[in-house]
RNA sequence: GCGCCCGUAGCUCAGUGGAUAGAGCGUUCGGCUCCGAACCGAAAGGUCGCAAGUUCAAUUCUUGCCGGGCGUACCA
């Protein structure tokens, strides 16, 4: 029986106690952890709830509720503390003999109904930044967290290949570089920096040239109602310009283990009517409507009565502009109506890439579907948007007009997880090399900008973190081969940063400062690998079939391992298995909460839990052979949690380090 | 103006209607002949922004105020 089960189980039997004995229908029976493993494993503050309601003291009715839970098998004792708490204490060798070799995770149902999750998203314009990454951590840890839970996953990178952000870049290419297609492709060949990095560059140019002469923002102008046709030979531009960026953020976020199932374009919700078809629906349950009259006059709005109007703002959402054109918002509703199924319209799709181990990337296409098997995309039960806070607003506008729209699938179905974003410390700022005012400098963070191009890059970032780790990894492993330290240094590297993008929960702005993102000890992703791997040298040293002996020994000797538990470290060891087997419930919850950040403290505590364990109880050495066999499974159910616990996060543990 | 978020140790952050409010970094001290010291232990460090209210119980919930951030675009 599983912790999770036997919370439930203990839940319903106070739930029905409360029933004979007080006549109280309980709807909610909370549980705690109690603060120490002295006072229990699982507590009940139920009886304040019950001593207001029935005016009796808390304690005698923590005693009456006791016996029903005495008299499960699993409960070791029960015990009435403080004011009023029911502490629970399992029954320790019980439950250390049926789960020793328990899985950790439920198997994925390939029946499930399926939830879409959204991330990463980046304008294919530029290279990703670190706050690009935050977005594509969270959204990959989050899927993860889901598939561990048994959910049926689709993962969509959206690619916004025809807005402002493109256009501009382009702008760059046709007016700065004076770069026809044929010259673009040709720099392509011969560049030195990575095309993503160029681009980079590029766009911070354009910004200035705009600032120059606000004229110049015509030909922005221009080139988004070429982008808007869908032809032409500056379509065909921007798509290649675009396409090679995808390509270079996919690569980028590759190296941090996140990939995607399918690449839906904003080309396609265009080309394939898809908005059209939206705007058909929304006019028709009227929840749109034309403005005659005031400052919106001419655009199609949405009502949104949660926002009040001022002199500058109106309260309503604008869809379509006075002169015809559908805002992001706009295509937003529809691409949200297509991913729950709602829309009545389906994408073409072609293959993207296959990854080296042969998993595809699709994406979505205006021509013909290929030939072949194409997996079905779209039609999700519940869709997660992974999109910092910034973008509250028009996730708002989208998730209430899909509502409406439908009201049979309600709000609900669409989740807006929402994230703070990253931010540069005014020393990481100047570390870029950004002169930075007077005023700036007493700021305490400085907002990221592609425009000014200020931020870190992602594959900048990275390279250092592998770099630092190549270094310590041959410090102190001087015999393995390049290969095999560089293969760690880049786990090394990958648990640093993923750790440290998951540590902050999401609604804290993450003040980016490289020497916090750089180390390696202390509340770090490498100091959990490194507790991982030091668990599985313990194994290597263990004589073979070690394991498979000590969890025999353990269910061979019930009384000798209920003695040990009984013991002056019964606590001490029992905590540990504990901690371990909360790990179910942390990934539930982490679900639940849609925040992984509980998962990423969770495992720092495991690992604080087991190192702590490792210096107070010598294992190989130990003589008395049931403790040894005890300490064993319990460094093994400790690697197992702490491994299973680290992949969800996306970070490995190396071989050595 | 309105909406959302934040204010907890020197710094960066967890946390909870309830048992002694925690961690990392930094500081000081101690620990490798011993399963890996990217580690462990100890010490110091707190009016949980301020005030009122609800409650048996508030750092947690409510309201007001102060300070900071982000939105509130015919950008996304």
């Amino acid at each position: 029986m599983s912790i999770l089960d036997l919370q439930q189980t203990l839940r319903e039997k106070v739930r029905q106690t409360a029933l004979e004995k007080f006549n109280v229908e309980l709807e909610q029976v909370t549980t705690e952890v109690p603060p120490k493993t002295e006072l229990g494993d699982l507590a009940f503050p139920i009886a304040f709830e019950l001593a207001k309601r029935l005016k009796q003291n808390p304690r005698n009715i923590a005693e009456t509720l006791k016996s029903a839970l005495e008299s499960f098998d699993f409960v070791g004792k029960v015990e009435v503390a403080g004011a009023g708490y029911l502490n629970v204490f399992y029954n320790r060798t019980k439950f250390l003999t049926e789960n020793a070799d328990k899985d950790f995770f439920k198997t994925s149902d390939e029946n499930s109904p399926k939830v879409c999750v959204e991330h990463t998203s980046v304008n294919p314009n530029k290279a990703a930044h670190i706050g690009h990454v935050r977005n594509s951590v969270i959204g990959d840890t989050f899927v993860r967290i889901l598939k561990a839970n048994g959910k049926r996953v689709e993962i969509q990178n959206y690619i916004d290949n025809t807005g402002v952000q493109v256009a501009d870049v382009v702008v760059g290419f046709v007016h700065l570089r004076k770069l026809n297609l044929a010259q673009i492709k040709e720099l392509v060949e011969n560049l030195e920096v990575p095309f993503d990095y160029y681009c980079w560059d590029l766009y911070t140019e354009v910004g200035k040239f705009y600032a120059k002469n606000e004229e110049n923002k015509k030909l922005r102008a221009e080139v988004l109602h070429e982008l808007e046709k869908g032809e032409g030979e500056i379509y065909e531009l921007a798509d290649f310009v675009a396409t090679r960026n995808v390509e270079c953020i996919l690569r980028t976020m590759e190296r941090f283990d996140i990939r995607y199932d399918l690449l839906p374009r904003e080309s396609e919700i265009l080309h394939l009517h898809f908005w059209q078809k939206a705007f058909e629906l929304m006019k028709e349950r009227g929840v749109i409507h034309l403005e005659t009259e005031g400052k919106n006059a001419g655009c199609w709005v949405m009502p949104f009565d949660s926002h009040t109007a001022n002199e500058e703002h109106e309260a309503d959402k604008i869809l379509v502009r006075s002169n015809g054109t559908v805002t992001y918002t706009g295509k937003d509703i529809a691409y949200q109506m297509w991913k729950l199924g709602l829309l009545g319209l389906d994408f073409n799709y072609k293959l993207f890439q296959t990854y080296a181990d042969g998993k595809q990337v699709w994406i979505t296409t205006a021509e013909k579907s290929e030939a072949g098997y194409i997996p079905e995309f779209g039609g999700s039960e519940t869709v997660y948007n992974v999109i910092d806070t910034r973008q509250s607003y028009p996730q708002e506008v989208v998730k209430k007009g899909v509502a409406t729209i439908f009201p049979e699938k309600g709000e609900a179905a669409s989740v807006h997880l929402n994230y703070e974003m990253v931010a540069l410390s005014p020393a990481a700022a100047e570390e870029l090399g950004f002169q930075l005012s007077d005023e700036d400098k007493k700021r305490l963070f400085i907002e990221m900008s592609g425009r000014k191009g200020l931020g870190v890059k992602a594959d900048d970032l990275i390279d250092r973190l592998e770099a630092n780790a190549f270094n310590e990894v041959e410090a102190r492993h001087k015999e393995i081969s390049d290969d095999e330290k560089n293969l760690i240094a880049h786990q090394i590297a990958v648990g640093a940063l993923r750790y440290f993008l998951l540590k902050f929960t999401k609604n804290t702005v993450v003040v980016f400062d490289f020497k916090e993102a750089l180390s390696f000890d202390g509340e770090t992703g490498v100091y959990c690998q490194y507790t991982a791997v030091r668990t599985n040298s313990i194994f290597r040293k263990l004589e073979e079939n070690g394991l498979a002996t000590a969890i025999k020994t353990v269910s061979d000797n019930p009384n000798d391992v209920a003695e040990i538990f009984d013991s002056g470290i019964g606590n001490d060891i029992w905590s540990m298995v504990a901690l371990a087997f909360r790990l179910e419930e942390t990934i539930l919850q982490a679900a639940l909460t849609t925040e992984p950040a509980i998962l990423a403290k969770y495992n720092f505590n495991l690992a604080k839990a087991f190192n702590l364990f490792y210096h107070n109880h010598k294992i190989i050495s130990e003589e008395n052979a049931v403790k040894r066999a005890v300490l064993i499974v319990i460094a093994d159910l400790t690697r197992r949690a702490l491994t299973a616990g680290l992949q969800t996060m996306g970070i490995e543990v190396p071989e050595r380090m």
